[in-house]
DNA sequence: CCAACATGGGTGATGTGTCAACTATTCCGG
DNA sequence: CCGGAATAGTTGACACATCACCCATGTTGG
């Protein structure tokens, strides 16, 4: 995932490729990404017993009343699919990090409900994933960076979001 | 992956948390990286029949003197673990991308090498991915962004490679 | 020469994400 | 009130990444 612009030759038509800059600016991003994640997961993984989907999945539930959801508000929140979110409440029930509930006023409904044990595991995780975070990332980055990091990933996902029609 | 610090609350230790500006851009950020991986993944998949990894893996074999390189050459050059790369060689052979060969001097060493149909694959894939990056990345942004961007990753990614030992 | 160790590489189990297909309920027009 | 469409959610098959462990070959000190 890292030296994807190397290439550059072997083919005639006149596609864009990028310039110098944007090659090295996208073999960096590429690298940080995917090095950050792994790196990321690894951590709270060992220290916490818990994958970061997880934990995106736990503090949304602590930021919910009664850490009580509908299944698909949580995939909306999270912006993933239904199938995913399904898969990974199974195995998060069968750990006892959340239950599922049946939804009274809409039959084909459920509930995903933090636990007791959610709870802790989230509680017991964050400071130290943040710490994490501070430390690999915001540490090194001055508060201009950090202002255009978010208007660049602002901006990719607006793009990402309307441009979802288009052949590609 | 996205809604990650909406956590503050619940930890009465004196953890440093993120400010209003960083929580943004790191949730900004997750989203960016997560719903673009997915969309150019798809995307590839849907147009070559290609996943992100094997492309990453042709686009260094074509790099390389006769296609071939030593497996745990292309794991390092690639950042990834040598079981990684032994397992998704092994997808890639399965669909004949690339084929294993022996290595005489080095009883133990294999060499993947890039088949005629690997070389075509990519060379039908990559203006295309070459393209939609360019449209839904570096098309939004200005040199100074794209330069600011290549920054920030690259001090994150030298930071990942010297923080390897501290305990997190 | 040989025992210990390092190196190159593969394997199987497990957790995870995606897609397509499916079930069950609710909604809505006639 | 009934039949079809939409909605909520699940399931199974498959690709993928990681971990721990394995085997074979090479290397090195005695």
């Amino acid at each position: 995932m890292c030296q994807l612009f190397r290439y550059t030759g072997g083919v005639t038509q006149e596609t864009r490729w990028l310039d110098a800059g944007q090659q090295q600016a996208w073999r960096a991003y590429l690298r940080m990404q995917g090095e950050l994640n792994a790196r990321l997961s690894r951590d709270l993984q060992a220290n916490s017993d818990l994958s970061m989907a997880d934990f995106a999945v736990l503090v949304h539930l602590t930021d919910v009343p009664d850490g009580r959801v509908r299944v698909l508000e949580l995939a909306r929140n999270l912006h993933w699919e239904k199938s995913r979110i399904s898969h990974h409440i199974g195995r998060m029930e069968k750990r006892g990090l959340v239950r599922r509930e049946n939804c009274r006023s809409d039959g084909r409904g459920a509930f995903v409900v933090l636990t007791d044990e959610g709870r802790e595991a989230i509680e017991a995780a964050a400071p130290r994933h943040v710490e994490q975070v501070r430390e690999l990332m915001f540490d090194n980055l001055t508060d201009e960076e950090v202002a255009v990091l978010a208007r660049i990933s602002q901006r990719v996902v607006d793009k990402l979001t309307t441009a979802c029609d288009e052949p590609a």
